[in-house]
DNA sequence: ATACAGATTGCCT
DNA sequence: GGCAATCTGTATG
């Protein structure tokens, strides 16, 4: 089914139905593009993991804006992470682009993630796909139709049978549901990696 | 105003 | 396998 891939497809639909249909495609800034191997679902109004699950802010409010817009954040005080919202506008819905497999610009990609050892890391995990694309807070809110930041879906979805699911972990009061998605068989997916409890609390 | 946790990564042993 | 780096949002006094 919808064998017709089209950004204006995405417009208006939930994240988890939109995520399993980013599978493929191929995003582009900066000289380079990467095809997605890895993607992850939220929604605002249902997932407590989202950042906009406690309302609009600065830092979030393109999530709650129109459809096939680029939602960047910046995290750990060091590193960027970058959605496709998937609207209907003021869900805050989006997909968080976890990684991917670099299919051009690979020298200039190498150049910019010296930490990688082998090219199936360059994208390998969020942070690491918004460095290889040089995606930074300048492109937050950025149009993907038209706009600096390109998002071209595959001729054809990733067949129902490759694409993997699993729940997120690590994430209080969220529901088990499958919020992310993969491409079944690729080196570029980063390994599950569960969240590091805080254990230092000595106040000194 | 102060404290802590976070949609992570890279370097350490 | 474990933890430091480094800044912002959110909770609490």
């Amino acid at each position: 089914m919808a064998d017709s891939p089209d950004l204006t497809d995405l417009l208006g639909r939930p994240a988890l139905e939109v995520a399993p249909r980013l599978l493929g495609a191929v995003v582009a800034h900066g000289g380079v593009a990467v095809r997605l191997t890895e993607v992850e679902a939220y929604d605002g109004a249902e997932d407590p993991g989202s950042h906009a699950y406690r309302g609009r802010t600065d830092r979030n409010a393109v999530m709650f804006g129109p459809a096939a817009h680029l939602y960047v954040y910046f995290t750990y005080g060091m590193h960027h992470c970058c959605n496709v919202v998937t609207g209907p506008e003021g869900q805050a819905s989006a997909v968080l682009l976890r990684a991917g497999e670099v299919v051009s610009g690979l020298p200039v990609a190498r150049r910019r993630r010296p930490a990688a050892t082998k090219d199936r890391d360059l994208a390998r995990g969020p942070a690491r796909l918004c460095r290889a694309l040089d995606i930074d807070a300048a492109q937050d809110g950025t149009a993907l139709v038209g706009g600096a930041v390109t998002l071209t879906l595959p001729d054809r979805f990733v067949p129902e049978g490759h694409v993997r699911t699993g729940p997120r972990v690590g994430l209080r009061g969220a529901p088990d549901r499958p919020w992310r998605f993969w491409v079944a068989d690729e080196p570029t997916v980063s390994s599950y990696r569960p969240a590091r409890p805080r254990n230092r609390g000595t106040g000194r």
